[in-house]
RNA sequence: GGCCAGUUGGUCAAGCGGCUAAGACGUCGCCCUCUCACGGCGAAAACAGGGGUUCGAUUCCCCUACUGGCUGCCA
């Protein structure tokens, strides 16, 4: 068989060769910088353009920019869209506007309307050529031949084997026939019309591969030994050709990617030592769990709402806390610097492979939910403000109008309890943001929580005529708190709470119930900030219309 | 079936041959308190099982069990 002549049979267009690659990919010429202990460290992300996008992406795609920017290296995307079957309309903008919201900003790759960098294209299936040059190089050396085996005859061979309980798949004697073509055989069927697609020659053997995992340490598996496709019946390359072709070319040093992908390592190892390829530093993930009833269980796109990347848009977590919150599930230690370092930027923190844990993880809303808690309570009010107004800008246009018309209250609310070592945590997401803040509005106020039973509609309304008689506007928090206290006396109730515990009957109730109507007056709920701040930020017209109301 | 990963409290996790087996979230109790929140103190709660190796195993080795993945012209 002469080689050659197959190549130029199979791939006749293709003038370019690996050499005129290796030049228009160049090494990438990165600072070495001094003070870093290893090389800039290129990495990617490569999601297929599916429309749905999941935190695992995310995880994966923390993991790959901090190592890039860590390293003074650079971090890009690309779209891996060899399977045309699976592409939705849209769904590379749904991949970069997510990642996006997140916070995770690329150096280079795919963007809306093409691309950005020296290494492109990138999106797969504009890097057909680039693939091809390579299929026909190992072509020319008599590793990869066409194979003309239909889907209907793989599905029989595969089910035989099941039945003999082989290993499935073509290699061996399941190969030998498409091997084994001759150039005229070959020849007519390709003039039929025969459709075909590219196979690489495995070798039978015994032998074990070793792969450092830098998240893992070693993995030892057997090598490869199937025939397996390179390129597909429509010239576009299997998963594992392109990325090995594309790593290489696009000068990736760190591979990030799910564990789901070890099984197939012994193929891209082959493939790289088949070019005289360095590989790049393979770091397998864990996969993200769910708990279900006793067990964990891989996260579910059908049940699941929480794995969607939207979802976390859609509750207005913010996305720092969805950082936070990856960073503590990928790094044991982040949580112990987190909480030596309340204040600092996230960037900060070092992120190490080596801390990485390699179990699945579950997600825990729960945690989720404190950690955006702290994350939001850490912001100042103005940046409060501006997340949450840029939130609801695109899911809640009518308190986007709010905080529009009452930009000045609104970040005198946020003001309250804030700043100081210990902020209030009372806003834990942006939809929730909205419900809290609501009694700031008239346009939202509502009466929710009850009088408390102590107080019945006489003692209420008594009691509200005499507070707004006695108590001065300009009164500060002091001066306004001992007025209360004279008017709890005056009304039979207990100044201090535990008075009130240790004999109940010798009051009407204690200073708690006479404070808990002004709230639920002032903001219709017994939950709420200090009263006198809240008063304040509504300011005098506003207050004395909410308590008049009950006169 | 074959191959490969993983397995410390309810959850996330530290641990890398010798510890009363950290810490965080959650749960519960008490204290503080104008509610909530915050804060303080405290409680319950774990090395999947069995063999080795060793003076000594959560830690190293083997087996079993369980969970997950791969075994596609999907990634």
């Amino acid at each position: 068989m002469d080689y050659k002549e197959l190549a130029e049979l199979l791939f006749p267009h293709i003038v370019t060769t690996r050499e005129d690659m290796e030049k228009r990919f160049p090494e990438r010429d990165l600072p070495n910088r001094a003070d870093l202990p290893n090389r800039a460290n290129v990495t990617r992300i490569g999601p297929s353009p599916t429309g749905f996008v999941h935190l695992g992406n995310l995880y994966n795609a923390i993991i790959a920019e901090r190592l890039a920017h860590q390293s003074g290296g650079v971090f890009y995307l690309r779209i891996e869209d060899t399977d045309n079957k699976r592409e939705v309309p849209g769904a590379v903008s749904t991949v970069i506007q997510s990642m996006a919201y997140f916070g995770v900003n690329f150096d280079e790759g795919a963007v809306a309307d093409g691309d950005h960098g020296a290494y492109g294209p990138y999106r797969q299936r504009q890097r057909k050529d680039i693939y091809q040059t390579f299929a026909k190089w190992l072509v020319q050396q008599g590793k990869a031949y066409p194979c003309f085996l239909s889907e209907e005859e793989v599905s029989a061979i595969r089910d035989e084997q099941n039945e003999k309980k082989e290993d499935i798949g073509i290699y061996g004697k399941y190969a030998e026939k498409n091997r084994n073509l001759t150039m005229d055989e070959i020849k007519e069927k390709i003039g039929c019309g025969e459709k075909w697609v590219l196979r690489f020659k495995g070798s039978l053997n015994s032998d074990y591969i070793a792969v450092e995992d830098a998240i893992r340490g070693k993995l030892e598996m057997p090598r490869n030994f199937h025939d397996f496709i390179l390129l597909k019946s429509d010239g576009i390359p299997t998963y594992h050709f392109a990325h090995v072709v594309d790593d290489h070319l696009m000068r990736s040093t760190h591979v990030i990617r799910g564990e789901e992908w070890i099984p197939s390592l012994p193929i891209h190892i082959e493939l790289f030592n088949e070019f005289g390829w360095e590989h790049p530093i393979y770091c397998h993930t864990a996969t993200l769990m769910k708990l279900e009833g006793n067990s964990k269980r891989k996260l579910s796109k059908r049940k699941d709402p929480e794995l969607a990347l939207s979802f976390y848009q859609e509750e207005g977590i913010s996305q720092d806390a969805v950082w936070e919150f990856l960073l503590m599930i990928l790094n044991s230690n982040f949580e112990e610097w987190r909480i030596a370092n309340p204040f600092s930027d996230y960037r900060e923190f070092s992120f190490t492979l080596e801390k990485m844990s390699n179990s699945g993880a579950l997600v825990d809303l729960d945690k989720l939910r404190d950690v955006s808690k702290n994350v939001i309570s850490r912001m100042d009010a103005n940046e409060v403000y501006e997340k949450w107004f840029q939130w609801c800008c695109k899911y809640n246009e009518e308190y986007a109008a709010l905080l529009t018309k009452y930009k000045d209250r609104t970040i005198a609310a946020l003001k309250v309890g804030r700043g100081g070592e210990k902020p209030r945590r009372d806003i834990e997401t942006w939809k929730q943001a909205c419900q809290f803040m609501s009694f700031y509005y008239d346009e939202k106020f509502e009466i929710v929580d009850t009088m408390p039973e102590e107080c019945d509609e006489n003692l209420v309304r008594d009691f509200f005529k005499r507070y707004l008689e006695r108590i001065d506007y300009n009164d500060d928090s002091t001066a306004w708190f001992q007025k209360v206290k004279e008017l709890t006396e005056e009304f039979g109730f207990a100044v201090k709470p535990k008075d009130y515990k240790k004999d109940p009957s010798a009051y009407k109730g204690s200073i708690v119930h006479v404070t808990n109507m002004l709230r639920v007056a002032l903001t219709g709920r017994s939950n709420a900030p200090d009263i006198w701040d809240v008063t304040h930020v509504l300011g005098e017209e506003m207050a004395k219309e909410r308590i008049s109301k009950w006169c």
